[in-house]
DNA sequence: TGTAAAACCGAACGATCGGTCAGCCCTCGA
DNA sequence: TCGAGGGCTGACCGATCGTTCGGTTTTACA
């Protein structure tokens, strides 16, 4: 059942490089830190792991594999498309919500912040993310041909749509309702679901195509 | 006409920092780094800054202010919020592109990725972050009470819609268009419009309110 | 129980970090 | 002509960085 065999000791490596990672750059979190964290040797990291580097891209990975197949579960193949998308934007959302540190690892390597990593890193968040992105397209191809979605609407925008905003709600929010005490959602699911009512049915109190002149 | 004296030394400084800490985290650049890039030592730098904290909130605020005016530039007052909405975001990711740097450090700032630095710094960010966000609030609060935008519709959901979208293209499109050879559009403008499309109407094909059973 | 591998640690390595300091060069008013 | 002062620098500081090494403890199997 293991993937690669990994012992305990380099699981509290692991999880405890996670939560540091998560929260911090790659640069400013230190071996000795990781090592605390976890309490154990320094030392004792480089015998689980051959480098910083190494270690980044194995908590990556782990990261990326956890969060490959949450979010598809419920977004079944019945033939209503508003409610498979609706699906797919509230588990996107409790996802981001719930594993906090897999998504900033994933959101840090799409910016490109790799410190000292080269190619391979960025190319795990970017397999990770292109993984989810790509299952949200297909899924909104799958509605135009069954003609429930607009054909003029791009699949890539409209995911871009979806995904863009479930980040920045999980990121900003904090941000956002410090600064504001109005009506700013604070419940991802109530945000999924005002979410999907605008990309499904607009914004405009007219919904005929003409615009004003 | 000078908001803080800054001296042609200090500037080529502030510019070389600007653009190291825009592609890389707070604790991965160093002073060296920022030294060689502005063709100055390293003591200098500290002769201009007081430290490499102070470096970077100068960096940022800078970055800040050039944003500040830039977006909302031509959003007028005319009752057609479907355009101004439209020009709106338009602006926005045209800022977001034409200003790489800036966005970055901005999106960075979000992530709470703040290295060393503490709260100042991400004050910063938030209220300019903040600032933009409100204006595109009350642009859609005013929209509802001219009766051309729904009334249940969260003007703060749909705010985080575009900006999450247009944030997200930006910087993830380089990471998409090379897993794909599909149809995500490139040119930043394009992508707005299709965008507010989506937005505006929505991207079902029934735009009736009343959701299948 | 014997033994070899694996897990683990303290101490130290060279390199680099942010930051300091004494002093040089240049300008400019007196 | 001179000296005061800001812009600027090379050399250096202690601290911390990632990494290594020698050696000790624990584990696993014959």
């Amino acid at each position: 059942m293991n993937t690669t065999e990994i012992s305990s000791g380099a699981q509290k490596v692991l999880d405890a490089a996670q939560e540091l990672f998560a929260n911090e750059s790659f640069a400013s979190v230190s071996i000795a830190a990781i090592a605390e964290k976890a309490q154990v040797s320094k030392a004792n990291i480089y015998h689980h792991f051959e480098s910083k580097d190494e270690l980044y891209t194995a908590v990556l990975k782990s990261a990326c594999s956890a969060s490959a197949e949450l979010i598809t579960h419920d977004t079944g193949h019945d033939g209503n498309f508003a409610k498979q998308l609706g699906n797919f934007a509230k588990n996107h959302i409790l996802h981001l919500t719930n594993n906090p540190a897999v998504s900033s690892l994933v959101i840090r390597g799409l910016l490109g912040e790799s410190g000292n990593i080269d190619s391979p890193t960025n190319e795990l968040t970017a397999i990770d993310f292109d993984c989810n992105f790509n299952r949200l397209v297909t899924l909104i191809k799958a509605g135009q041909e069954a003609n429930q979605i607009k054909p003029n609407v791009q699949p890539a925008t409209f995911a871009t749509l979806m995904i863009g905003a479930n980040i920045l709600f999980t990121k900003a929010s904090k941000v956002l309702d410090e600064t504001h005490d109005n009506d700013y959602p604070l419940d991802p699911e109530d945000f999924a679901s005002t979410l999907i009512d605008i990309l499904l049915y607009g914004a405009l109190t007219e919904p005929q195509e003409d615009k004003l002149p």
